[in-house]
DNA sequence: ACTTAAACATACCATTAGGTACAATATAGA
DNA sequence: TCTATATTGTACCTAATGGTATGTTTAAGT
């Protein structure tokens, strides 16, 4: 080991409380000053440590990812569960993070993806939460491209389309959940889409003739 | 009329102004520098004319109703014309809004109450932003509970929480268009929840007994 | 015990934040 | 034309922003 003074605090705790930060806050609205206190070290630790505000933020998203994200994933392929059951399960252990009082309301990403159009991100920053957008819509196009029970159910006719579907509503949830709905009502909104997903023959339908 | 100098600039054309900036960057995100350049005013005159940041941002917050979106709520009460004709023309003509580029994408107020939850929101602003949340939830909930079709579509039944699920999407579409996603792509999601809430008996049902 | 290196706390830096004081300028009415 | 009043531009204020320099403290290796 090298010799030197050991670290007082725990990197992955003051990350964790960094992200907290970040997640109530935005990119933009967490300052220094924030993320410092709520960490509970000092700045020239955190930029020993983490580098500046940008690498902290790109180190926090990666630690919500693989802490409050990666979990739900499971609940798709669950063995001997029928698909649409997954799918509720998937979205409802999402909502139920959003709408948790374990953690500040709403989805760290959902949030900070919609400060990037403001342009007041950092580059490397901005890269990453626009990338981290297509996760979602491929795990579940993948999904219903090659699940047996999507296929048999025509749900890898229009695939892409399903998935943004799902993925539309699980930012609304996030809205939602921020601003304090329950996750009992979203519940609702959650079997709403997918009767929809399901409800193959009555989807598409065009009102163009009535606008004027 | 009172005597003095007179005001070079439009008072609805610099608020129209900082209204696009607050859309585009949020409240705490927007400074007077950015606002006050996009205006085309000095602070002063902003100061003297609208008050000071926030009550400039109560300002647009009304202007962005009154001009944004008062005229999606006409398609709800179009005379002739079925009721999911009317809920899709106005949840796309609040998509299309979302998704133009004659403005800033995403919706103001999403956008704005999704900070709220951040602390960084004076409260009086706070305040209008929230009580604006009930809007929606209203309007939809009397359509729902008075409209001839959609009561003997049995819409009525859950009034308040098929509402939400309109609100939600229309919420998660205004994140998707921040992402530059097509308002042809958000068509389909539209379809797809009108789909699931005209789909009533597959509605509810409960995955709880999988859940581990 | 002594050296070396790492982490600490404090104080500081330049810039930007929201907000004003003040003098110069333009206008309407007497 | 003179006066009163409103708007303008510039310069300024204090506090907070992201980020550092510096000296002190703590520990490992010799």
């Amino acid at each position: 080991m090298v010799s030197g003074r050991k670290r007082k605090f725990n990197e992955q705790t003051a990350l964790q409380a960094a992200m907290e930060v970040f997640w109530s806050k935005g990119f933009v609205g967490a300052s220094l000053a924030d993320l410092t206190k709520s960490m509970n070290i000092n700045k020239p630790s955190m930029y020993s440590t983490f580098g500046n505000k940008e690498t902290l933020f790109i180190k926090a998203t990666q630690h919500y990812i693989k802490h409050n994200m990666q979990a739900h994933v499971d609940a798709l392929y669950a063995a001997d569960v029928p698909l649409k059951i997954r799918l509720k399960n998937y979205m409802m252990s999402i909502v139920n993070m959003q709408c948790s009082t374990e953690n500040p309301k709403g989805c760290f990403l959902v949030l900070c993806q919609s400060e990037v159009a403001g342009g007041d991100i950092p580059d490397e920053a901005a890269k990453l939460l626009t990338e981290i957008e297509t996760a979602p819509k491929t795990l579940l196009n993948e999904l219903f491209t090659t699940d047996e029970e999507a296929i048999s159910s025509g749900l890898n006719e229009d695939a892409a389309e399903n998935a943004l579907s799902l993925y539309t509503v699980l930012k609304g949830t996030s809205a939602m959940a921020r601003s304090k709905v329950q996750s009992t009502d979203l519940e609702f909104v959650i079997d709403t889409i997918l009767a929809g997903i399901f409800n193959v023959k009555k989807k598409h339908f065009s009102a163009a003739l009535t606008l004027q």
